[in-house]
DNA sequence: ACGTATTTATACTCAC
DNA sequence: GTGAGTATAAATACGT
């Protein structure tokens, strides 16, 4: 269930994980997969690092976020009436949606409405 | 998916749905309209205040919860450290492990890690 | 900074931490603050014996209010339906608040309301 | 704390800063009144939209991230595990150490763990 | 340094 | 059993 190698069931004991692991250690055995383990680990690792990369952007993104507030505030204005702003433009259409998602489940459950229509 | 006391409903206007939902909403007994069913308004009113009730008392106990942990934390314990106490205990210990090993496993496929540490 | 001993800092250091630690054990120490480790051990547990009295009741109300849903789905209701009521419920207070804070904040940014009224 | 081009709005009605919000909100140029600050309210409509792009983008490589996670799952390895690898990159060794330390102090406190183990 | 607010992570539920 | 949506918990960030 963890490690790609083909023997990963849900009842996986951690015995099985760490023959995995001696299998990526010593590169011989029974690995009954098409995958080997160090192909596993490659994969581990390309995942790992596309990760930290895509939280590498994010991050970057959220500091530009920030300064757009630090420059606002420089410019005079409050932050939190500003943070105030963004939340109810985003909050709106979730809300107009909500509105028009519990319409159309009492519709549903009161047999108004077809239940896929 | 009809109402509960087997009655379809026929075609009620958009309105009329809105009002039906309103009375459940504002607590207004009376809605005299041949489409809504009394009965089924009324246990869909006794559950929505019966589950209203209780989360109002579960959210009295997430309250005091809150406070215990900042009295702790008054009285110079980590809160942090202090949550994970509490989980662990919650945790059943080969649970603990396994997911122990599965983070081991990676770590050691990463090099983060010693094969014997 | 972590244990209650009079000697936390905001820079505590691990070997402060051990050495806290040897305290309860020995029973021997500088214990320079009126708290002796032994009561803040008993501290800890009685906060964590709180909590866990807390969290048991909360979850006690928490499956009160799941089987209030399941009686009413055995009644016909639709389950999902019947959250969205009470999300809807709860959540027309809060944007109700929300739009005179965003209002207030407007207010007060615009110089037209005391920061403090 | 008025406008940051200097200018203190006079006693504006409630509904006139509505309207001014709608106008951010909305996106509409025009308002005429005597008491809306042009230069400040371009000013905000400015802020707003920059944030909002940057948080579109946010969101975007958030999805993605989502989307790497769900890859890797497809792959066999187990989610949990990868977000704790990933966090424990981001953290400075001494200080995943300090806070290792404290959870420990706490648990042989509270009897949970072997003072040497 | 604090409490609060936002964001993130985990657990649970349902439908397919 | 997998995946999406929800709900709760935890962690972090922020302004005071």
């Amino acid at each position: 269930m963890t490690l790609p190698d083909g023997t990963e069931t849900p009842t996986a004991t951690l015995s099985q994980l760490k023959e995995a692991l001696d299998t990526v250690k010593d590169g011989k055995p029974e690995a009954p997969s098409p995958y080997t383990n160090g192909v596993a680990r490659d994969q581990l690792r390309a995942f790992v690092e596309r990760i930290e990369r895509l939280e590498e952007e994010k991050k970057a993104i959220a500091d530009d976020i920030k300064g757009v507030y630090s420059e606002a505030k420089g410019c005079g204005f409050d932050t939190k009436a500003l943070r105030r702003v963004i939340a109810l433009r985003k909050l709106d259409p979730d809300e107009r949606a909500e509105q028009e998602a519990i319409l159309d489940t009492y519709l549903v459950a009161l047999g108004m409405m077809p239940e896929h229509g």
